[in-house]
DNA sequence: ATAATTGCAAACACTTTGCACCTGT
DNA sequence: ACAGGTGCAAAGTGTTTGCAATTAT
């Protein structure tokens, strides 16, 4: 990550255009002008710094990865629609809230970088009741 | 499954021994009489039927297993220790809240059959704290 | 009896790595 | 110039599948 390439730029402004979709390696080999090989080790280096989240496929499927406007690992958690796959940060005060409820009523300290709950979201909920044993993930 | 057979009940058994932990299809492979194939399938069948909880790690790792109670999709939310690895279940109670909070607040209905909250157990927090980029997901 | 399950091995899919070449600073 | 990045192809993993033999009902 010390010098800046045409590649992890094109890559990282794909995902910024592209924010409210998830996609797999595959599919960003394919959109952007980059080996597979660089754009997993884009893909996990702009993960690490924590621009884009992964999820995890429940079998053996491939991840998927989405952008995420937070670069700095401020307070916060993700909820991500399992039917449009949007993905939604929740705002400092309730997050601090359902933290405290944890910790207080159950001893136990949330991480809330690795958390991410799932559901539906508003446009979603209703609509759309997916089936499946599907499993999700992020990091 | 329909039929009734001594590596279903080996394989089921020893999660069964083991709530805490988790393993891996390889780990289960080695620890009981039934080919890898099998282990798979089972593995597969008992998350569908909610016996099993699978957990899928980070990168191209191989997802981890653990036994959880609840063969009925009762209502209630699974906080993992990133640590020692406990399975910690809440009760339907504290769960009915935060789901009212994201529903009504948020307009998102939480699945909480796919969330798992990450984080550090009681005994953990406060010990070690883990590294990397880790990434959790459960089905 | 007969339909489901097992197990092996081969097939697959996704991701990582070695290495020579290219690029950003 | 030279550390760092890229891309290809090869190597790894982890998981699934085809099929004959085996087993539960």
């Amino acid at each position: 990550m010390t010098y800046r390439t045409k590649q992890r730029d094109e890559i990282l402004r794909f995902f910024q255009d592209h924010a409210d979709e998830c996609y797999t390696a595959r599919e960003v080999g394919r959109l952007v002008s980059a080996g597979e090989a660089t754009v997993f080790r884009t893909l996990t280096a702009l993960t690490e710094s924590g621009l884009l989240k992964r999820f995890s496929s429940g079998r053996g499927g491939s991840a998927t990865y989405q952008f995420t406007e937070c670069a700095s690992p401020g307070e916060h958690i993700h909820l991500k629609c399992e039917n449009c796959g949007a993905l939604l940060h929740l705002d400092c005060a309730f997050m601090e809230e359902i933290s405290r409820h944890f910790r207080e009523e159950h001893g136990f300290e949330m991480d809330s970088r690795q958390t991410v709950i799932y559901g539906l979201c508003g446009n979603c909920a209703g609509k759309k009741k997916p089936g499946g044993t599907g499993e999700g993930s992020a990091s």
